[in-house]
DNA sequence: ATAGCGCCCTGGTGGC
DNA sequence: TGCCACCAGGGCGCTA
């Protein structure tokens, strides 16, 4: 399931490849991942644009197209509806993708074979493909106006940036101190913090010495603190291990990630700092795991009963 | 306003 | 061996 730093990883990807490359042809298998957008005005937003930036804010995907100056005063063929030619004029069209659980962005040359999952391809003018690929159909890929994109659901109301600079517990603590709802569901709320999912929430709490089933809004004010930063720390260091290592997500170059999670789908393993079989309960409908020795169901003043490090 | 739940979808798995 | 019920899960939208 691509969070924060998976989703980092694949933009830091593409920014490397396909900045100021062409779209000359959007290849779409499977309509169903552009949502209520039609394949044709998918297409007549994005073909013949180049790739201005590649942008990601909490597990969207950002990419910037650009028109060519010619482009933006006479479309070549007069678009029907208002929408349509309003988008055409605009200078700037936002690629806006959710990967959702299994959805997957590759970059690959035009001739590789195509996927059983494929369901969207960008040709570049180098002959380079991106790839849309989604074995559940849950993803989404829409060209949207600046307009439209402010109010996609899911963005107009995120939270902040955990990896900001600025991001600190003044940001958080306020957040959960009006949620009565259990911290880990809480944390996954993208509104609360941007780009955390089940896995980095199970992380985080466990190397906090949290129990994931606490009240979010009875933290202590250190608990907070040290949830602050073991949210950073934990998303950090999966970003420079390029994601974490699982069947279903690799890279734009098809590379797994190398960042293995202490807690994470690790029920019944021992604990790494006490060896404690680690539990696995089910937490607003999220299968979740967590040390019952390291996270007390009770606040706790230092790290739980294990000593533990976070930068 | 917020919490809880069903829904979307498909591959893999365990039971019979 | 074959079939099927069931599970996994992010986020939206509905209900209480």
């Amino acid at each position: 399931m691509p969070e924060l730093p998976e989703v980092e990883t694949l933009r830091r990807g593409l920014e490397k490849d396909i900045l100021n490359r062409q779209v000359v042809r959007a290849v779409v298998t499977k309509a169903k991942v552009l949502k209520e957008q039609t394949e044709t005005a998918f297409q007549e937003r994005i073909v013949g644009r180049r790739i201005e930036r590649v942008d990601r804010r909490g597990k969207y995907l950002l990419i910037a197209l650009i028109a060519e100056r010619a482009d933006v005063r006479s479309p070549s063929t007069p678009p029907s509806d208002i929408g349509q030619r309003v988008a055409l004029g605009e200078p700037r069209i936002l690629l806006c993708i959710h990967l959702k659980m299994r959805g997957q962005l590759l970059l690959q040359k035009a001739d590789q074979p195509i996927s059983p999952y494929h369901c969207v391809s960008l040709l570049l003018d180098d002959s380079m493909e991106v790839r849309f690929h989604d074995m559940w159909m849950w993803g989404e890929m829409r060209a949207l106006t600046n307009e439209e994109l402010a109010k996609v659901p899911g963005l107009a109301g995120m939270g902040a940036e955990p990896l900001d600079p600025a991001w600190d517990v003044r940001s958080l603590a306020p957040q959960l101190a009006k949620r009565s709802g259990p911290i880990k569901p809480t944390l996954m709320d993208q509104r609360v913090v941007a780009g955390v999912g089940n896995i980095y929430a199970d992380e985080a709490l466990f190397r906090a010495g949290i129990h994931p089933a606490r009240p979010a809004a009875s933290l202590t004010e250190g608990e907070t603190n040290r949830l602050t930063q073991t949210i950073r720390a934990v998303l950090s260091e999966a970003v420079e291990g390029g994601g974490t290592a699982s069947e279903e997500y690799v890279d734009v170059k098809g590379v797994a990630g190398r960042y293995t999670p202490w807690v994470y789908n690790r029920g019944g393993q021992p604990c790494v700092i006490c060896a404690t079989p680690l539990t696995r309960i089910r937490l607003g409908g999220r299968g979740t795991v967590f040390c019952s020795h390291c996270q007390a169901p009770e606040p706790t003043v230092h790290g739980g009963s294990c000593e533990r490090r976070y930068r």
